[in-house]
Formats: C-alpha cells, structure tokens, sequence
RNA sequence: GGAGAGGUGGCAGAGUGGUUGAAUGCACCGGAUUCGAAAUCCGGCAUACAGGUUCUCCUGUAUCGGGGGUUCGAAUCCCCCCCUCUCCGCCA
C-alpha cells in the first residue's frame, strides 16, 4: 500500500511513476474522492465533538441532580445527520482502502523503464554453459529413468504435479536441506517452520490480494472463514511482523523457510505445460529480511547475493536480471531475478526473485520498529527465492547430465547425499 | 468434541453505563540529589487519522481481541465470531 500522504501531496507524481509500470491511475476520480472524503470527515468529527460534549454534561448535570431534559432535546436533534454523516464516511473509506489496495508499488529510481520481460536489463553472467559432446536431454526424459514420474502425478492429482521416487526424491530433499544449512550456518537466517493455510489478512499483508486470488488455492475452515495455501513462504514469514512494533536493534531479522508452494497457475494454460518448470505445488527455500528503511537497497544485493552463493556452489551457470518497471510485481520497488541455464531449452529461467518491497508490505501490516523513544516507523521488507528447489532439480538433471543417461552429484551437493556421486 | 475461565497500554494488572485514553506497579525518557553510581524524589511516557500551526506544538475524532446492537453516553450491557488457558474425551 501506498503512503496516503504521498498520494495527497503529489498525485500526479505518483500518477506518473506508476505509469512507468503500466499502471493507470485515475487521478480524477480520486481528487474527487478525496475532496469529498476531507469534507464528510470534517462535519463528521464536528458532530462526534458536539455529541461527546453534550453527553458529558449530561453526566456532569446528573451528578449534580440537576434536570436534564434540555440538554437530552438538543442531543436528539444531532443523531439523524450524524448516523448519516458517519455511514457515509465509512462508505467513503472503504472505497477509498479498496482503490488504495489495488495499487502497485512506486518502482524505485534506478529501475530501468520498459513494457515487459524483453526490456530486463542484464546485470552480470556467472558460469560457463556446459558443452556437451553428445544431444543433451531435457528433465523429463533424463528424469524418466530416475525416478520422476508424472503419470502417477496426473492420475493423483491432474496436470501440473510430479512424483519423485527414489533418487531423484532424495536430491530434492538434499536440495532443501543443502539451502537450509547454507543460509542458517554462511549467511546468519534463522530458520523458521510455518503455517502453509493462512487467513486473509495474511495474504492482504503481502499484496497477494485483494488482486492476485485467482492465482491462489483456497480450502474452508468452517463455513464462512476461507483459508489459504500460500503461494510462497513469503506469505507467512513475512506475516510475523504484523501489528507488531518491534525494538530498532532487533532489526535486521534475517528468516528462512523451506516450504511447499501453491499456485494455481491461471493464466498461464499452455505455458511449460511439459515437465517440472510451472506446477501446481512446489518446494522453495524462502529468505526473508525485514530492515531499517535506510538499510533495505544494501540488503537487497546482499540477500541477492545469498541466492547466488547457492547457484555458484552447485556450479550452475545464471544470469542475473534488473526487472523493468513493466515486468515487475504488484508489491515490489526493485527486483532482481536470478535465471539459471537450462541446456535442453537452450536459454536461461528464471530460478530466483529478490526483491525489496520498502514500507509496501509494512503499511499493509503495520508491521514497524521503535528506535529508543522515537515513534514507530515502518520497517522494510525484503524476500528471495534461495532457492526454487523444484527447479533447482531441473537445472541440475539437465546440468549435470551424462551420456548415458545418468547424472552426476555436484560436488558441494554430496555430502547432502551421503556421499552419492551420480544417481543413475 | 464436552465443561469452565479469560482476552485492557511495551509488560503486569485495576476498572460492570457518565468529566476513563483508561488507576496502580514495572520498564523506559528528562530532571533533582550524588564526586560518580545505586536507592530516593519530581515530571514525562499509546497508536492512527483529520484540521490548524509548521519543524514545535495545539484542537478534534477513533481505538480496551474482531464485528454488530442498545443508549444522549459503552472497556463496562446484549448478540455473533476469533483466540488463549485449565480439565475431560479423541488423536499424528
């Protein structure tokens, strides 16, 4: 959500950085709303003071045994309009919140302006692709024979999920716990176990809706109380921070999770339909950093950097990406995709999202930190895929693959694998 | 699932219709005392929004788990919901 001051004091500034991301905001509309807004709260609170005055000395009468019939005659005649002035305003309010909740993130000045994923500026390339002196496979048919298995997963559940036996579910799980122990032993995250239903108010903190419930799963708690399956452990990591002021010298609070995701997908029929890149459920490791509002652009590259170190230490090849302003999401100010080389598709995908999301997800939260004896100021928050295990899994099938069909455990991997060198 | 108790400020904990945004204690901040500190004393100390003033405040409104209702007036009464605790049952 954006600062409704800003919106106050600089709409058509605000009109023309979200323009920059494709976002249409009708200024009109919301100078009317506002005027009206100012107006109705003014009369509103004027009749609240009057009732409240008159109600205290009807008390103040009482006590003195004083009649008080006169005073009850004048407040009688403020309930209509100010029944009427109030409803008004919450109306108002509410429509108000709703417009405001639907409005992406101002992107922050160093991002690049552009329509869409074509104008994402390349930052900088890590690895070597691989050549391979023989027709590289792609996951699905090296993972064919090792144990990945999606007619199984079509028969259980549909399109869009995988089985994994055997070795194959073991480099997954290796996978996490390789991320996991990285991130919690070089790079100072906490890990966290989390809820993977969470409420509405969770996913409104986030900006997963009021917009984005489409793309979500939802189950019922009881008749009237919906609950969620998160779409990532974003959700509910960075949740822990709402209505929550926190002291100054707590921050930074570094989390990671490791967590099933669950995306609905719709939209995107038709789209890497074939294998493991686009499912319906998937695991993710999670880095999650809430900072001081000075800190958050340094800790971006930093927790950016985290994600990197785990691509490099499997030592596979990526590019890392500056999204446009076109190509960004909802509630992100600056994001950085990490895209991995995949050699059966011949091109790099995107394994990774890092981004800081300023005082965005903290005022939909209210989530903010105390310093000594100052207010309370909103925190900034900060996510990363460190990373998409599922395809991480993909990347390394692909990767690491050899000519007669079996693949080799990256080094660094091993030990996760009690010492496996090569699932075959 | 059954029975009971409870949800109040950073924390603990009073408060059952009327100058209560809320006693008291702890924590915290400023000052006094002290060579300095502890102890003691004095003062301050919620959040959001609006209006005025404009870097300092003033005024108003709302907020005592959430929502709705009664009333001139609700932390306090009524209804619904959520959560926590204790006991019993069930259970990975």
């Amino acid at each position: 959500m954006l600062d409704i001051q800003l919106l106050r004091n600089d709409l058509e500034g605000v009109a023309s950085r979200l323009k920059a991301r494709g976002f249409d905001l009708d200024t009109a509309m919301i100078a009317a709303l506002e005027a009206e807004r100012k107006s109705l709260q003014t009369r509103t609170q004027e009749l609240q003071a009057k009732r409240n005055s008159l109600s205290k000395s009807i008390g103040v009468a009482k006590a003195k045994g004083e009649d008080v019939t006169p005073i009850m005659a004048e407040v009688a005649g403020l309930g209509d309009e100010l029944k009427a002035n109030e409803d008004a305003l919450s109306r108002l309010q509410d429509k108000f919140n709703a417009l405001l909740m639907g409005i992406p993130n101002l992107p922050h000045e160093s991002v690049p302006a552009g329509k869409d994923s074509d104008e994402n500026v390349e930052v900088s390339r890590w690895g070597e692709p691989r050549k391979f002196d023989f027709q590289v496979k792609d996951h699905v048919d090296i993972g064919a024979g090792l144990g990945l298995d999606f007619e199984s997963a079509a028969k259980l559940s549909g399109s869009r999920f995988a089985v994994l036996k055997g070795g194959i579910a073991r480099l997954h799980r290796a996978l996490a716990q390789f991320m996991l122990d990285v991130h919690t032993r070089e790079h100072g995250y906490i890990e966290v176990y989390v809820p993977y239903l969470v409420n509405a108010d969770s996913m409104r903190g986030t900006g997963q809706l009021p917009k984005f419930e489409e793309d979500l799963f939802a189950t019922f708690k009881n008749a009237d109380e919906k609950l969620y399956l998160i779409p990532t452990a974003e959700v509910p990591v960075t949740n822990l921070v709402r209505d929550e002021i926190v002291p100054g010298e707590s921050l930074p609070l570094k989390f990671v999770a490791h967590t099933p995701c669950f995306r609905s997908e719709a939209g995107s029929y038709g789209r890497d339909t074939r294998g493991m890149i686009r499912q319906h459920q998937f695991d993710k490791v999670e880095i999650v950093q809430m900072v001081k509002p000075e800190d958050s652009y340094r800790v971006l590259e930093e927790l950016t950097g985290h994600a990197e170190a785990i691509l490099q230490k499997l030592g596979l090849p990526y590019r890392k990406m500056l999204l446009c302003t076109g190509d960004m999401g909802f509630s992100s100010a600056k994001t950085y995709d990490l895209e991995v080389w995949l050699p059966a598709q011949n091109t790099y995908r995107e394994i990774s999202s890092c981004s800081n999301f300023e005082s965005f997800q903290a005022r939909r939260m209210q989530a903010r930190f105390r310093s000594d004896k100052n207010k309370p100021e909103l925190l900034h928050t900060l996510n990363g895929s460190g990373l998409a295990v599922g395809r991480t899994l993909v990347a390394i099938l692909e990767n690491y693959q050899n000519a007669d069909g079996s693949v080799s455990i990256p080094e660094a991997l091993r030990p996760w694998m009690d010492g496996v060198d090569k699932l075959s």
